[in-house]
DNA sequence: TCCAATTAGATTGTGCGCAATATAAATTAT
DNA sequence: ATAATTTATATTGCGCACAATCTAATTGGA
């Protein structure tokens, strides 16, 4: 009760960190859903999906890599990515072959196609750059901050 | 070549922009995994889902409101909310009901236990905090940069 | 040597996320 | 008033994500 006798409801620090607003979680969350939607018509011209897109990025880095190691450096794990790359593979972009020293280990490389593709992609990031109204210095400073916080996060569940 | 006559790639801004380590997009995308990733165990104990647990925040903030307006404010469409919204339906935490003055608008309205849960859920932010290993505000500086980036890539959407 | 433990990848099942489409109700135009 | 359009939600299908489980290959002891 407030001195004129009304009910007021008392904001806790517990209420207002529940409130969506002021969640960076969400921020994060919904950040990345605009982000697919603003690359998903320019994907759709090299026929990838987002996911498909940055296993191609890492694989233009290095291929002829262990699945393993793309999971190690995508955050993700066989489940997601095994059928992932068997549709690189259908789209004959990569080609999945059994390692001979190690049965155990798949590795990754590029077709042709898939070295060709890059090419292609050349044009992607810029149209990001403009859609996202910034200056490249002000992304890769946000992109720090962003990454020291996804790599803290990691620590934690590493532990 | 250089000038010792030995093949030496130019790197183009183009090829240094397909980089994976300096796709800012690259960040928010696996930032949002390894949040999604210290939220699990957490949300696990209340039984919700990340983005379950997201409309319940919104929920708490305002119920009784059309999935309309619900997917406005998460930026979700009805094709991932009306399964999800059933899902917290049969937990009986919310109710769904068709609205009298319009047949077309379905309102979702939070249950008593869907009330109560937000007592439990108060408990979360604070552990994400700890996890983040962040001030409030380092967070909060963070989240309102990240949060004008959306809204810029929306607004181009919204085209 | 042989068995236990570890490792790489595949599989299964659940829940998003979203495009495309469908349906029914409400609104607008004629 | 009736037809055309718009709006709210539901449905279907595909592709992630990821937990849990499985198989097969490798490694590391006792």
């Amino acid at each position: 009760m407030d001195s004129m006798g009304i009910m007021v409801r008392k904001q806790t620090a517990a209420d207002q960190a529940l409130r969506l607003d002021n969640q960076i979680c969400f921020a994060v969350y919904s950040t990345a859903h605009a982000f697919n939607r603003v690359y998903k018509p320019l994907l759709d011209r090299l026929g990838l999906t987002y996911p498909q897109y940055l296993v191609m990025l890492a694989l233009w880095e290095r291929d002829d890599v262990p699945v393993k190691d793309l999971g190690e450096r995508l955050f993700l794990d066989s489940g997601t990515l095994t059928p992932l790359l068997k549709r690189l593979e259908a789209a004959e972009l990569i080609r999945r072959t059994r390692s001979t020293e190690d049965e155990r280990v798949v590795l990754i490389a590029l077709t042709p196609q898939g070295h060709a593709l890059r090419e292609k992609a050349k044009a992607v990031p810029q149209s990001i750059l403009a859609a996202s109204d910034c200056t490249v210095g002000e992304l890769m400073a946000m992109k720090d901050e962003i990454v020291a916080l996804r790599d803290r996060l990691n620590a934690v569940l590493g532990e």
